[in-house]
DNA sequence: ATATATAATGACAGTGACTGTCAATTTAAA
DNA sequence: TTTAAATTGACAGTCACTGTCATTATATAT
């Protein structure tokens, strides 16, 4: 490939101009979507407001949803599971990875967050391409979890686990739409903390 | 509402016409897909196939994806849900729910699903719309299992409960999805039997 | 500094799913 | 047979998204 970046900031006039459209992208993206809604608002509207013509937005996201839906929290989450030692079990070692992946967020990435999440599960459009996401991050905990394992890809039993991790987001997503006011890191650790002592399935009265 | 029909077959020319040109539509469709392939075949060539206008296609199905999506899976499950006895756990009347489910499809109807869903599962498009209803799904499921428990409906547990299933329903598809050969009504069962013990969570070396 | 390669952009012309409206036709009910 | 209602098709339009091509901006080599 091309000299890797070895340190941080070494970027060319090209790179960050770059960069700065996307985050202008996305920054008046978000506010005519606030402003108007989803599907009222077209990408010509947004190029407009970015300063952009219509044709270059799609050399910047490939589908109007990656503007709300874009992020990087699958390698921040890979990068914490492996570092989780060896003597804890999955679900621990999970959510604590998750754990840390929050806290290592800033305020504001929590925000916009958030409010990408309000967004996500009101919009079907979004919720859609949201759950696409999910369906692979499943594959990508199985893979984890095999590998902690030394177990097969493809083992029936960590697909399973792998599923009730991803089920369990889903209902936490649910669970948070329906509830604003609680906070999706704390519901998610409860959700997490629920599973570690085995619970939802045939105990607890269930 | 109208003079609901008491006994089934009580249609008038009306509703018979209906219902045929569904079946027309999907049957085209699915013949058209696999010919052609899901996105190459146009609307238009579907509503020309079934001898009738583009138009009149949206008047059956909303959108190109109800075409193969639509089923009524729901209302069989709720039913042999409904009816499991009270004695033993959630997961023991969900899977029993499940099999019955299967058990009263016809030969005809497994072999439409199991192509329906293997198309789903390869068209981004249709497993977006796919997920979107098992989100539904889960909602459901949370519903059927706090009435059943005379818990409230929102209750965490429950909802994390139905979040498990619905995970669990997710990797089951993506496994079948891998190993076309297996059937997918016994790997269902078997994912169900596996949660009935309390697995894939703390114990059994995960 | 200048020339040259390469990358980014914008203009343009499509395609196809989906929406809405309206008039014509078909079926059901009186 | 008349009347009401449902079904349909034709049509025009919107918008996300794709592909191509010439133009412009940046990076690199001389």
């Amino acid at each position: 490939m091309s000299p890797e970046n070895p340190e941080p900031a070494k970027l060319g006039l090209r790179e960050k101009k770059k960069m700065k459209t996307r985050r202008t992208l996305q920054q008046q993206g978000m506010r005519l979507f606030r402003e108007y809604g989803y599907a009222a608002t077209t990408i010509e509207q947004i190029a407009e407001a970015s300063e952009i013509s219509p044709s270059t937005f799609f050399r910047y996201f490939p589908t109007k949803e990656a503007l709300v839906l874009e992020d990087n929290d699958d390698e921040l989450l890979i990068e914490s599971f492996r570092k989780q030692p060896a003597g804890i079990s999955l679900i621990q070692a999970f959510r604590a990875a998750a754990k840390e992946g929050f806290a290592g967020m800033t305020r504001e990435e929590q925000t916009s967050l958030a409010e990408r999440m309000a967004l996500t599960m009101s919009v079907p459009e979004l919720r859609a391409a949201s759950l696409i996401h999910m369906n692979d991050t499943l594959l990508l905990i199985a893979e984890l979890a095999a590998d902690r394992l030394d177990r097969p890809r493809d083992d029936f039993e960590v697909m399973m686990f792998a599923g009730t991790i991803m089920g369990a987001m889903m209902a936490v997503q649910l669970h948070c739409f329906e509830h604003p006011d609680e906070d999706f890191t704390a519901v998610t650790d409860r959700a997490l903390a629920l599973y570690e002592k085995g619970v939802p399935l045939g105990t607890a009265g269930l």
